[in-house]
DNA sequence: GACGAAAAGTGGACATAGTCAACAAATTGA
DNA sequence: TCAATTTGTTGACTATGTCCACTTTTCGTC
């Protein structure tokens, strides 16, 4: 089947990535965020300010490991939370602008590891390869 | 910069997969291998037969570790060790006839939630983008 | 071929991360 | 008003990851 074809050569390709970030993490993870809160963080960029709950459902993660790790991640100074004032239930995470300059720092590393594997092919066809997902992504 | 984008879009495209599979574990991981092992058992499929050694590299992964998740894997009958002839030290991992039929169904499962995300493109556009990976994979 | 150095793999002890169940507070809706 | 749901937190437990020491086998050099 053709799909699965498809599907393999990416999950390949994530997995070259993947193992990539981790043989770098111990120098790019400045602030030792660990790789789970390296995710979420990159997470929140994507997402701008939001509820516990719509983050955890993204991040497919239990939420009681949520609340700790951006409990991790506030003592760190990288994220900030404040009370919803429609629904008291409801606290809302964002980056700081420290968090932020740490989300750059990361996804420079990502860049690098993700630019290393993409050298055989042409900046043409890297052009085509981000066109594709720009469509994908949204 | 150019290239950071291609990265950033890619790495979110990642995680969209990462967390769609997270969210499908617990019905397609029949044999509660986990993410450590199903991460290993398609890398195993990639490599065949291997030393635990390039496999722990390859995988980026702390070699007790390794040992541990190997043992686990094998005691569940999904892979086969064997002391190789040429060197006495190391022990060459492959995968069992069942392990390859887990293997196939995780994939599956990878296929599925790939599909689910790049359905915004057409026929045409997967085999584009088929192309570039198989270029850029080996 | 003998001997020190290096590599492959294993095991133990500890730290981190993930899971499950119970809970308090705020909200919804009948 | 009051039961049911949602949001987020906590606690106990398990699984995973990490660091260090150790054994066995091989390699390089004399």
């Amino acid at each position: 089947m053709q799909d699965t074809e498809l599907a393999l050569v990416i999950d390949r390709f994530m997995r070259r990535i993947h193992f990539g970030l981790q043989k770098r993490a111990p120098d790019f993870d400045r602030k030792a965020v660990g790789p789970g809160g390296g995710i979420v963080l990159m997470t929140l960029a994507d997402m701008g300010c939001t509820s516990m709950h719509a983050l955890t459902d993204r991040v497919a993660r239990d939420k009681s490991q949520m609340t700790r790790t951006i409990r991790s991640l506030e003592t760190k100074g990288l994220v900030k939370r404040e009370n919803s004032q429609a629904d008291g239930r409801v606290s809302l995470v964002s980056l700081t602008a420290e968090g932020h300059v740490v989300v750059g720092e990361l996804m420079e590393t990502v860049a690098e590891v993700v630019n290393e594997i993409l050298e055989p092919i042409s900046a043409d066809e890297k052009q085509t390869l981000k066109k594709l997902f720009d469509r994908i992504d949204c």
